[in-house]
DNA sequence: GAGGATGAATTACACATGTAATCGACAGGG
DNA sequence: CCCTGTCGATTACATGTGTAATTCATCCTC
């Protein structure tokens, strides 16, 4: 699957949360802090559209965008990446870390165990 | 803290398991995989040295490069940003999208769990 | 129907990154 | 002492990315 760079990824975010839009909608949804114009936006669209990640379909005159992608499988994809790279591949490294930095609080900690719990059984 | 490009991390990974190491070092110790020049490295070392995660000490005519940053600690960032970014800073989405997606074997688990253990105590 | 608003497409430009080649200095072998 | 190999430094160049401005067509309003 195509990369997608960290402000194009604020765009998808936009998508997945909501579709199919048009460019301006988009742009009124991307996060304020951004500070993005409208036209910096539609670069991102058209990039992305390239990349095979979004398509379009007609609406008159304007363009209505949705992604071509799960949000689950590009998370999947890129969490995986970091894992292997950063951790070996190995996930109760990453956990190990995250608990060695105090990322984790009391609730994440029972919530993951809930969570292992249950795909035990 | 500077990002570092996937590139330049693998030179940073070969100076994190043994430094000082000279270009020359560096570059027979990168993944064959990259297939990289020695060229190629000397370029990542300047790039590092300049973004101020690497430092190089003289030795005669030529540098003995090591890290000026902790792997955990840029590991820890890099976790942190994607964290941030992907699961709303919320570190048992993470899990449970790994779970989601098989990632954790039984192994896995048992591992998670007993760190987890341990942490509450 | 003319002019402004609005769409997408095209172009722009600086900085990052992957991937080197080249250059000038110098050290060591003959 | 000169040649050759080796060093770091400088330069190169294509592609990706952030961040638009410009252009050209078209629609809506007066």
């Amino acid at each position: 699957m195509e990369r997608i760079a960290e402000g194009e990824y604020a765009v998808m975010e936009v998508l997945w949360e909501e579709a199919p839009l048009t460019a301006a909608d988009v742009a009124a949804r991307v996060p304020e802090n951004r500070g993005w114009s409208l036209a910096t936006v539609k670069t991102m669209l058209s990039r992305l559209l390239a990349k095979g990640v979004l398509t379009h379909e007609e609406d008159g005159r304007r363009y209505l965008y949705r992604p071509a992608i799960r949000r689950e499988d590009y998370v999947a994809e890129e969490s995986g990446r970091l894992i292997d790279r950063m951790f070996g591949g190995r996930v109760p490294a990453l956990v190990a870390q995250l608990a060695a930095r105090d990322k984790l609080t009391a609730a994440d900690i029972a919530e993951i165990e809930k969570l292992l719990k249950e795909l035990k059984s």
